[in-house]
DNA sequence: TAGGCCATGTGGTCTAACCACATCAACTAC
DNA sequence: GTAGTTGATGTGGTTAGACCACATGGCCTA
């Protein structure tokens, strides 16, 4: 391929060129965080391709979750650098998983093996452990119902793999999470006793959460890997099964 | 947003009703790897938008190693699904290094977890261990430059994830290898002695296959976090460092 | 029969236009 | 003077239509 009006071989396409500008101009910190693109239109006539080149580039960051993109004017208006890895992950793995090509049985292990590192590495005094007591408290309520108990079970996992602060294996468990969330959900339909599960739950998240608080990394990270593999098991995890449609559910 | 010809709300912007399609085929069944979407101005068509919207929902997915799109005509031409999680994770993980919001000490502490759970995991008579084997004989050559040598090095490491029989463990630690590559290959520079330093790498990979071949998962797992620490400590990891310029390292 | 050539269909790129939206400044009515 | 309205401006979102390079395959010619 010829790059238009110029006479030299480029073997990059169009929108691999503004890619390739972007994460230059982030590498070279002119970029940051917070800040912002310029206008689709502006970076198109600097960079000597059509809107349209541009507009796919910053599609794929938005992907990435590298950038957010917002229409109008303000605060919130214009193409602005973020940095989201889960999301870019976690679309990443549930469209594998979509294919078929990631079994989720290696997905559950892979989870396993995250967050038992992160409990047996957390620092027994970091915030992020007071939030996962907090949320404790919350799923012991009795009038929580399923629903909402699940989603404070997944903050409460987040919020153990976050304090062991390694930016990468929390944004690993988060994509890991988001991506069998739809398996996660169908799963409890083939729980033969909810209550009775949801209270031994309770009890084996208050038993890591103490043995993360006493510094007992070792014993948190096998109760953490029992109470993973206990569950999966009593759903009845079908690995290599197919996911369930999820139209609400985008990439981004 | 009003979606264009009918009349009901539609928040979803129009790339992302297309993703959601194409995951729904993904999904079913319908759309499997070495499948083919639709040609780009049929799918518009057939989902009443534009070929601009398909595009940039092919771009999406590209990035994300689910398709890949070929010009002309015959078997390589075309959008036909593949299956490639380490290219997605990596770039994204690479991009978000980019953003200094990803430490790169994180990445080397994840990719030790990562590749210690992997020996320790790794089946004794794998084919994988045969091919890494294969790897060390190649990198016990006396002729092998520098390059060469680091370039054996992501094989082996991969072979040895590999080997463990995790989809997504190998994907991640692919990912994390090519999101860091800039780096490693730059500390290289910093080495007192690379002839030194070459050979105890070679010792040590070969005392790292030998505890895996002789199923002693736990003393394959500290040798290779010993092994993969050792080098970085000596190379003079910079946690926080600015990334170099690769304008010829295009996302896809 | 062997070679060249063009019709066909693919993705890649560009242009030009319109829309919805959000802000802000200027203007108007009270 | 203040409050409300209104329009200009600039943003991303979407579309239509055109042209290009490319690879194949069949047709046609020598």
């Amino acid at each position: 391929m010829w790059s238009n009006h110029i006479n030299y071989y480029c073997p990059m396409r169009t929108h691999q060129l503004v890619l390739a500008w972007i994460e230059n101009e982030l590498s070279e910190g002119r970029l940051a965080v917070g800040g912002r693109l310029p206008a689709e239109r502006s970076l198109a006539e600097q960079l000597r391709v059509s809107r349209t080149s541009v507009r796919e580039a910053i599609r794929i960051l938005e992907a990435m979750g590298v950038v957010r993109a917002g229409v109008g004017s303000g605060p919130d208006a214009g193409t602005v650098v973020i940095s989201d890895p889960t999301a870019a992950l976690g679309s990443a793995l549930r469209l594998h998983v979509a294919t078929q090509h990631l079994p989720v049985a290696d997905i559950v292990e892979t989870r396993v093996l995250l967050e038992s590192w992160a409990v047996s590495h957390a620092k027994p005094g970091s915030p992020e452990l007071a939030d996962a007591s907090r949320l404790l408290a919350e799923m012991d309520s009795d009038d929580v119902g399923v629903d909402a108990f699940l989603a404070l079970d997944v903050r409460f996992h987040l919020a153990l793999a976050d304090a062991a602060g390694n930016a990468v294996v929390s944004a690993m468990m988060g994509s890991l999470r988001e991506s069998i969330t739809g398996y996660a959900s169908r799963l409890t339909a083939n729980l033969p006793d909810w209550d009775a599960t949801a209270a031994r739950l309770r009890a084996e998240h208050h038993g890591i959460l103490a043995a993360v608080q006493n510094n007992d990394g070792e014993r948190a990270a096998k109760l953490v890997a029992d109470h993973i593999e206990g569950y999966y098991k009593e759903a009845g995890l079908a690995s290599g099964g197919t996911v369930p449609v999820r139209p609400n559910h985008p990439v981004i």
